[in-house]
DNA sequence: CGGGCCTATGTATGCGCATTCATATTGGCA
DNA sequence: TGCCAATATGAATGCGCATACATAGGCCCG
C-alpha cells in the first residue's frame, strides 16, 4: 500500500482511504491511486485490515453436511445475502457431531469471525461458553429456542412431529410406524409424532432408527425392517427425511405394494424430487430458502443496530399433501 | 497471550511456543500456561498469527454450486482432507459466471489463503493473473487441461461425450438425441458425443440446449421438446446431468413410453439415485470423493515439497450401464 | 575445570493495514 | 482583512502474534 502510494505521490493512509472511502479523496488524486493500483496488481491485505479494525468481514458457517440439499441450500440462500453485503464464509462440516462442532467454533472464532451461524440449537457446554465470550451476533438455524445464544431462526420440530401425527389421523390412518436417521431434531420430531398419534389413536407407532444419517438404500431397509416385524397393511410411515421416504416408495413399488393403499408414506423435506416420485410424495416443507435469508437478514440488522432484535424467528413449515398419504 | 503469559509467570513468547510447539516448553511451565488458558477462556488470535507468520492455513474454495450434489460431495471430500491437515475453507460460489469467479477470486486472494481451489480450467484473464501472482498453490478441479495455472484434477470431457457415443453405437442404437445444461463443460460433452456418434453413424444428433442449470422438470422438458421436434422411436439421449436424466425416464414414464425400447437414457454424474430409479439410470460415473481427495493431496503435497509433482492427475470416468440404456 | 552444546526462556521487531490526531490549504462570511 | 469551518492529506501508533536473535543455566567430555 506504501509502494502504491509512492507510485502515486501519496502516503500509504491516502492509499487506505482511497480504497475504503473514496469520497473523502481527491478526485485526481483517486485517479493516480487506482491508475497505481491497476499498474502494481497490488491486491490489498485483508488480515492486517482485519487485524488493524478489529473486523474481518467473515461469517463462520457450521452445517452438518454439504451434501444434504437441505443444509447446501440453506446455506446457498444465506451466503448469497451476506456476500452482497461483503461478507464472506468460512465453512466447516460438523456431520451432528457436537465435539467436532465445538473444535471447529474453537478454530472459527479463532479467525474472528463477525458473526457465526450455527446448525440447531443444541451445543457442547464449551461451544456456548465460546460463543458467549466471543461476543459476536450468533444465529442458529434448523430450530427455535426459548434460550438461543444469541438469536435463532427456524421453526419447532416437535410441532412438525405433531402436525404430521394429526394430518395423517385426519387422513383417516389408524396405524403408523417412523424411520428416524441418527439426527437430534429427526428424534424430537419421531417423539412428538410418535406421541401425538398414540394419544390420538391409543395405537402404537412402530418404529425403525437409524444411528446414521438418511439415504434412500436406508430407505428401503427401513420398509423391509417393519414389513418383516408385522407393519400392518394401510399403516402411514413418518420418515424423518425425503430420502428415507422415496426409498420406501421404491422398496414398496418392488414388492408390489400399492401407495398409498397398501402402506403411505410422508416424508420431511420436500425436496425437489418429491413432486416428481410416483406417486408424489406428502412431505413437511421447510422453506430453506427463507431460512437461509432470515438468518442472513437477521445478522445484517445486527451489525446495522448493534442489538438484536428479535430473538426468535419461527419460519414455520407446511404439510405438502401429493399422492403418497 | 501477554495477558495469559502474566498470569502463568511467563513471557507472550512462551506462550505462543506453547501452543505452537509445546515441546520446546517445559513440561512444569507447559502445565501453568494450560491452566491459565483454561482460566481466562483465552482463543488465538489466528489473524494476527497470520499477518505475523505470512501463513493463513485458509484455504480458498471457488464452486459454481453447493446445492449441486455433485460439487457438494467433491467439496465434501476435499475439506475433510485440508481440515484433517489443519486447513480451514473458505467458501463462495461463482454460479458458471467468470465474472462473478473473479471478482470471488480478488476477496479470497485479499485474505491471502495458502491456496486455492477453483473448478473448471476456463477464467477470466484477471483471475488468472491474479493468481499467477498470488504465488500460492492452486489446483482446478473437474476437467483436465495442458497449461494448467498450476495443477489440476479431473478428466477430460471431450472423452466423456465420446465414449458416451461409443457405448452407445455399440449398444446398437442408431439414432441420438443429447439434452444439455447451460455450463460450459456440458456443452463440450455433448460437442464430443455429437461428432463422434455422427462419425460413427453418419446420423445427425438431435439437441436440446439449455442456458441454465439442470432439473428433473427440464428433463421432463426436454424430452417433450425432442419428441415434438420428432425424436424417432428408439433413440438414445445423451443427458449433461442426472437430473435430466431422471425428468426423462418420468416423463417418458408419463407418456407410457417404454424405457429402453422406446426411448434410451444416458446421465451424467452417477448420482445416488441412478442405481435406484425404474429402470435403472446408465450414467457416466465420476468418482466425486477421489476428486476431492486428489485435490486436496495435491496441495498438501505442495506445501511439504515446495515444488509441484504431477500437475496433471486425470482420474478418469467410467460407464455404469444400467438398464435405461 | 573450561569450552562447547543443548534446553528453556526472554527481548526486540515487524507483518500491513485502520485509526487518531495533527497539519496545510481553501473558501466563505462577518 | 481576519477568522472559522471544511477539505485534503500526512505522521504516528498499535492491532496480536511469529520470528530472529540473545541470554542464562545446566550438562558432558576431554
Amino acid at each position: 500500500m506504501a509502494e502504491v502510494g509512492r507510485l502515486a505521490g501519496v502516503s500509504q493512509v491516502t492509499v487506505s482511504r482511497a480504497l475504503s472511502s473514496p469520497d473523502k479523496v481527491s478526485p485526481e488524486t483517486l485517479q493516480r491511486i487506482r491508475q497505481a493500483i491497476a499498474q502494481t496488481g497490488f491486491v490489498p491485505n485483508a488480515v492486517a485490515g482485519a487485524l488493524a479494525s478489529n473486523r474481518s468481514n467473515l461469517i463462520g458457517a457450521l452445517v452438518p453436511s454439504v451434501t444434504n440439499v437441505v443444509y447446501a441450500s440453506m446455506l446457498h440462500a444465506f451466503s448469497e445475502i451476506m456476500w452482497q453485503h461483503g461478507y464472506q464464509i468460512m465453512l466447516s462440516e460438523t456431520g451432528f457431531d457436537p465435539e467436532r462442532e465445538e473444535k471447529a467454533v474453537a478454530t472459527h472464532l479463532s479467525r474472528r469471525p463477525d458473526a457465526m451461524l450455527l446448525t440447531g440449537i443444541h451445543h457442547s457446554a464449551g461451544s456456548r461458553r465460546m460463543l458467549v465470550n466471543a461476543g459476536i451476533p450468533v444465529v442458529e438455524v434448523w430450530d427455535v429456542s426459548d434460550t438461543p445464544i444469541d438469536c435463532c431462526v427456524g421453526f419447532s420440530h416437535a410441532a412438525a412431529g405433531e402436525a404430521a401425527a394429526a394430518f395423517a389421523v385426519k387422513a383417516g390412518y389408524v396405524r403408523a410406524a417412523t424411520i428416524t436417521a441418527g439426527d437430534e431434531r429427526a428424534m424430537r420430531r419421531q417423539q412428538a409424532f410418535a406421541r401425538h398419534f398414540e394419544s390420538l389413536t391409543g395405537q402404537r407407532v412402530q418404529r425403525v432408527d437409524f444411528s446414521v444419517s438418511a439415504t434412500l438404500g436406508l430407505g428401503r431397509d427401513g420398509l423391509q425392517r417393519l414389513l418383516s416385524d408385522g407393519l400392518p397393511k394401510g399403516a402411514v410411515i413418518f420418515c424423518s427425511s425425503d430420502q428415507f421416504a422415496q426409498g420406501v416408495l421404491i422398496e414398496a413399488g418392488a414388492r408390489g405394494l400399492k401407495v398409498p393403499q397398501d402402506v403411505a408414506v410422508i416424508g420431511f423435506g420436500d425436496q425437489e424430487f418429491a413432486a416428481m416420485t410416483e406417486p408424489g410424495l406428502t412431505s413437511l416443507r421447510i422453506d430453506r430458502q427463507v431460512l437461509g435469508q432470515v438468518a442472513a437478514n437477521a445478522l445484517i440488522d445486527r451489525f446495522r443496530s448493534g442489538a438484536v432484535g428479535q430473538a426468535v424467528h419461527d419460519i414455520g413449515f407446511e404439510i405438502v399433501r401429493r399422492q403418497s398419504a
